[in-house]
DNA sequence: TAGATTGTTAATCGATTAACAATC
DNA sequence: TAGATTGTTAATCGATTAACAATC
C-alpha cells in the first residue's frame, strides 16, 4: 500500500537487498531488529533504512524496532513475489540455458513457461524442465499463454526487433541480457538491462586504478 | 592520465557504456561526434557527457566535437582494456560455464587461465578451452600463475571463505555472482557483486507498479 | 571571420545523513 | 516510568543540469 508519491529508483534498487537480508535473519531465527543493527549488517546508515522503508509505510514500532518476519513479508508483497507473472526466455544459448536453470523465478514473482531459439540443434532440448521451441512458434504461444515478461538472451542485432514483436503480443517487462541498450518508448513497459560486459569492465577499471 | 582527484562511482559506471557506443559509432564509420549528438543517442545530457569526460582530460576540440576513434581508444586505455589480467573462475556449474563461454574476457583487459570446481562430475570437462580443475589444486595453481582476478560462481555459503583464501594468494579483484554480498575489508581489493536475483526482483517490482 | 562546440564554473536538483520530537 | 527506537523534518552532501566564456 504505497504512500503514493514516486518511489525513487535508488530506493527500488535497494529493496531486493533488504528482502534478502531479512530472509537471512529469519533463517537465523532473529525475531526483531533495529534500524541501527540492520544498518550495521548491511553497511548502510540507520537513517537511510528508516527513510527507505517509510516510502511504503510505517513498519516499525518505536522503542522496539522491526519485526523481521513481518517486514520480510511486507517487502515481499511490495516487490510482488506473491504474484505469478508468466515469463518466456528467448535465446537458449550458453547464457540463456544458465539463466533458465540457475535463477529461481518462482521465488521472485515469475514463472518460466516457454523457451525459444532459432538454432535447430538447440530446439527440442530440455532446459529447466521445458522443451525449447522455435521462434516461429512464439506468436502462437504468446496468443495462447499471454506471458507478461520476457528474458532476452539473444544477439544484439535482433534485440530491438524481437522486443517490439513481443510488446505487440502483450509482454510488459523485459529482462535484457543482450549487448544492446534496449529502450522501449511505450509507456507501461518495464526494461531491466543487464550488461555483464560492462560490469566486468568497471571491475577492470577499478583494479587498474587501485590506490590512486 | 587522470586529472587526479577522485572519479566518482557514478562516472565509472558510465564509462563502459561510452566505450560501447563509441565502438558502435566506429563500426558505422562515424568519424566525429559532438556531445549533443552523442547525448541524443545515449539518452543522456550533453553536459553530463562533457563533465564525465573531463574527469580524465580534455578529449574534445572546440567547434568540432570529439574524434570517435581517438576517444574510443582513450577510454579503452582509461578502463584498462590494453592490459591483461590473468583471471580464474571458481565454480563451473551452469552459470560459471556460461560466463566462461559467453564473456569475451580478452576485450576487457582479462584472460581466463584456470577454471575450478569441487564436483567430480565436472572436473576434467573442457570449458572455454580450459580443463576444469579441482579446488584442491587452486593454491598450487595460484602460486605458479599469480592470477589477479577471480570470478566467483559458487554457493553463498563458501564465498567469503574462498575469497579470503584467494586474497592471501594475491587475487586483487573479485567478480562475484554468488548470492552473497562479498565485502573484503582489505584496502586495494576490488569487488563487483552481480546479483542477478536482485536484478530480476527490481523488474518484478516495476512491472507490478506500472502507472501508479 | 562567424559558427559551432568545447571545458568549466555556477545553479539546481535529488539523495543521504543528522537531529529530534513522538511514542511504544 | 525510563529507555529505546521509530517516523519525519531539517541540514548536508553530491550529482546533474544549465550557462557561458574560451577557442578551434
Amino acid at each position: 500500500m504505497p504512500k503514493t508519491g514516486e518511489v525513487s529508483a535508488s530506493v527500488i534498487k535497494r529493496l531486493p537487498r533488504y528482502y534478502r537480508f531479512l530472509g537471512e535473519l529469519m533463517k537465523q531465527g532473529v525475531e526483531r531488529i533495529s534500524s541501527r543493527e540492520l544498518a550495521l549488517r548491511m553497511k548502510l546508515t540507520a537513517s537511510q533504512i528508516r527513510q527507505d522503508l517509510n516510502c511504503f509505510g510505517g513498519f516499525g514500532q518505536q522503542g522496539y524496532g522491526y519485526h523481521v518476519e513481518g517486514l520480510h513479508e511486507q517487502i515481499g508483497r511490495i516487490l510482488g513475489v506473491d504474484k505469478t507473472l508468466d515469463t518466456i526466455l528467448i535465446g537458449a544459448g550458453n547464457l540463456g540455458r544458465a539463466i533458465a536453470s540457475h535463477i529461481n523465478f518462482e521465488s521472485r514473482g515469475c514463472r518460466l513457461t516457454g523457451i525459444f531459439d532459432t538454432n535447430e540443434r538447440i530446439i527440442g532440448l530440455k532446459v529447466a524442465g521445458l522443451t525449447v521451441m522455435h521462434n516461429d512458434d512464439l506468436e502462437a504461444f504468446c496468443k495462447e499463454h499471454k506471458p507478461g515478461m520476457a528474458v532476452l538472451c539473444i544477439p544484439k542485432a535482433n534485440t530491438q526487433k524481437v522486443a517490439e514483436q513481443l510488446v505487440k503480443l502483450g509482454v510488459k517487462a523485459f529482462w535484457n541480457f543482450s549487448h544492446y541498450d534496449l529502450s522501449i518508448d511505450y509507456e507501461d513497459i518495464a526494461v531491466e538491462n543487464v550488461h555483464l560486459g560492462d560490469s566486468l569492465l568497471t571491475l577492470t577499471y577499478r583494479v587498474n586504478h587501485m590506490g590512486e
